[in-house]
DNA sequence: CAGAGCATTCAGAATGGAATGAACGGTACC
DNA sequence: GGTACCGTTCATTCCATTCTGAATGCTCTG
């Protein structure tokens, strides 16, 4: 039996994840817990979360609320059971995606805002912040490509 | 004289930047300098960036090699001078696209990855790691589509 | 109503990464 | 050849963020 081996392939996958997240700004912790929330497919008790990724609860609770409010993660209750299970969003990685997009667009404001104030004597700045605005477009626009591609054979 | 206020907006935008490179996952120092060779787009000498940002040298040295790695930055020589000078490259906004891209993919590769040792039978994780696969293809796709636009009126 | 089971919160500990500044090596001047 | 000027490196300090764990309050159950 390959039980072993596929496990093993999971905890390398959870840690991966917890990196990557991390290298985008995000608790490691989130990260882990979204990557074992992807792997099983089905919703996952919040104590059993807590002992998988060895956790504090007060950290799952932190965490699943980071997530849930990037709409990575839904929270999903059973009849008999008094914890809260959680389980991967239906269009999680469009949500993602979008995140992204609108945390680029929020730094194109930033840059934007200060174009506005800046008198037109200032040719220099003027046009390479412009510039800069411009490559922020670029990038957003990208990305909305890759939601709608994403969307679109989605459903 | 608005001399002031122009100066102001400049270090505006270099805590701006500051910030938004921080949450970029670089260095804040390494964003303000960049900030500041942006806005006065000439080469900037060695120790006027340490005054300028006060900063260490060291921390100026170290920065500056990073900018530099990544295409941000050139190092450049003057006639009777023996400092360095730091001046925003010509393409610079590219390479920042190019990098990303560039990290994106290596995120996509971890997964992918994960995905080649994965047996056949584990139906349920193999669809959702195909899903985040692809959603990473889509992104550096997008992002290639934004290299392609800004550099066919560039040059 | 009492008690157990849960999630949340928050103060404090722990961790990781960035900045400092002194020591060092190299290079141009006199 | 000596000196002054520069940039780099690295051990240390500093700071911000994350994680923990105990305290808290809520909601079910019997």
């Amino acid at each position: 039996m390959s039980g072993d081996t596929t496990t093993d392939l999971r905890s390398d996958f959870i840690e991966r994840m917890g990196l990557i997240a991390q290298g985008e700004g995000m608790p490691r912790s989130a990260g882990r817990m979204l990557a074992l929330l992807i792997w099983d497919g089905e919703p996952i008790a919040f104590a059993d979360l807590a002992a998988t990724l060895q956790i504090s609860r007060g950290n799952v609770s932190t965490s699943a609320r980071l997530l849930e409010e990037r709409g990575l993660v839904r929270r999903v209750s059973r009849p008999a059971e008094r914890q809260d299970f959680f389980q991967i969003a239906p269009n999680a990685f469009l949500s993602m995606l979008n995140g992204t997009r609108v945390r680029i667009e929020n730094a194109m404001g930033e840059i934007e805002k200060v174009l506005e104030t800046l008198p037109a004597r200032e040719q220099g700045p003027r046009t390479r912040l412009t510039e800069y605005a411009e490559f922020y477009r670029a990038i957003a626009d990208g990305l909305q490509t890759a939601v709608d591609r994403l969307q679109s054979p989605g459903r």
